[in-house]
DNA sequence: CCCCCCATGTAAGCTGTTACATGATTGA
DNA sequence: TCAATCATGTAACAGCTTACATGGGGGG
C-alpha cells in the first residue's frame, strides 16, 4: 500500500491540493512511483478518515477546492515507514519473459523486440540525467519547498538514487 | 495479464500438471514472473475454457491429477504476444521511493536500508549466475525438454537475457 | 465564444495476495 | 506411523487500470 507513502512524502514538502498531487505523480515522484488520479482522491479521503492528513476547504470563484496538509500521525507514519526494512515485491519482468521464448519466433522480431527495448531504457536514461540536472540545479518545484533543511543533504539523496 | 502468457510459455516444452507448474514457477520461471499456486489454478481453467490448453485426466491410485497440454490456439496466442511489442509497465520502486525521503530519517536508518538493498541485489545476482550456469550445463529440466530444437539456440535467447 | 486548464469525483473490472481447506501417496 | 510431498482447489480483500462524468475559470 504505497500510493499512501507517496502522497505522505509530497505532502511532507507542504500542502496542496488533489489536483497539484496528480501533477507532481505525473511528473516528479510519478518517475519512481506512478498512480492515476482516480487512485489518488479517494486515497486522499481514506487518508483523512485515518487521520493522517487534514483537508481545509477553499474557493476560487465558485470552485471548491480542497488543500491538503499533512498530519502529526501522518509525519510518524511516513517516516516509521522509510526507516522500516522489508521484502521486495516478487519479479514481474514483461520484457524477460518474452526473451524466455524467443525462440519460437523469426529472429527478427526478437531483434526488434531488443531494439525496442534498449530504445526505451536510452530514452528512460535521458529523462533519468534531464531530472538528475534539474534537481542539482535545485529547478525542482517540491526541493524548492524542502529548502527549510540545507540544500547539499539533498544532493546526497539524488546521487544514491543515481547510484542505485 | 501475463501468468496466462508465462504459463503457455511452460507448456510450451510439453504437458505437465498444475502442481508441476506451480513448481516452475517457483524455481525457474518464477525468476522472471512469479504467480502463486492460488492464481494458477483458476487461470488453467479460464485458459482451458478459452481453447488455449486442453487436459486429460489421469490417476494415481485414487489421487486425481489433471494433465494440462497447451493447444494450437495457445501456441500462437503466445507466438503473438512474444512478438507484440507493448508499453512499458508503469513505473513503481519502493526502494527509490524511500530514497527520496531519507532526508527525513536519520542518517543510519537510510545507511542500513541501502545496505539491504546491496545485499539484497548481491543475493540476487549470485541466484542468477547461477541459473545462467545452470543453463548452459544444460542442467534445467524445463530446457532438457526442449531439445527438439538445437540447444546452441537457447544459449544465445540465455546470453540476451543475461545481458539484458 | 471557445478551448484548455483547473478541480473533483465514481464505477466496473482485472490481477494479485494471503489465508484457508482438503486429502492421497511415498519413503524413512 | 509420521512427515514430507503430491495434488487441487476456494474466498476475501487490496491495489491498480480504464473509462466515464461533471463543471467552473481564465485567456485569446
Amino acid at each position: 500500500m504505497s500510493v499512501r507513502h507517496a502522497i505522505l512524502g509530497v505532502l511532507s514538502a507542504g500542502p496542496m491540493t488533489g489536483y497539484d498531487l496528480v501533477q507532481f505523480f505525473h511528473d516528479s515522484v510519478g518517475f519512481v512511483w506512478s498512480a492515476p488520479q482516480s487512485q489518488i482522491y479517494p486515497e486522499l479521503h481514506k487518508m483523512e478518515k485515518a487521520g493522517l492528513v487534514r483537508s481545509t476547504l477553499a474557493l476560487r470563484g465558485k470552485l471548491e477546492k480542497r488543500g491538503y496538509a499533512i498530519a502529526a500521525d501522518g509525519e510518524a507514519e511516513l517516516r516509521r515507514w522509510v526507516e522500516e526494512i522489508v521484502d521486495y515485491p516478487p519479479e514481474r519482468d514483461p520484457l524477460r519473459l518474452r526473451a524466455l521464448y524467443f525462440d519460437l519466433v523469426p529472429f527478427a522480431a526478437a531483434r526488434s523486440q531488443l531494439r525496442a527495448h534498449i530504445a526505451y531504457y536510452e530514452r528512460r536514461l535521458e529523462q533519468w540525467q534531464e531530472r538528475a540536472a534539474a534537481l542539482r540545479e535545485l529547478r525542482a518545484p517540491l526541493l524548492e519547498k524542502r529548502l527549510a533543511l540545507r540544500a547539499p543533504e539533498e544532493h546526497e539523496t539524488m546521487a544514491a538514487l543515481k547510484a542505485h
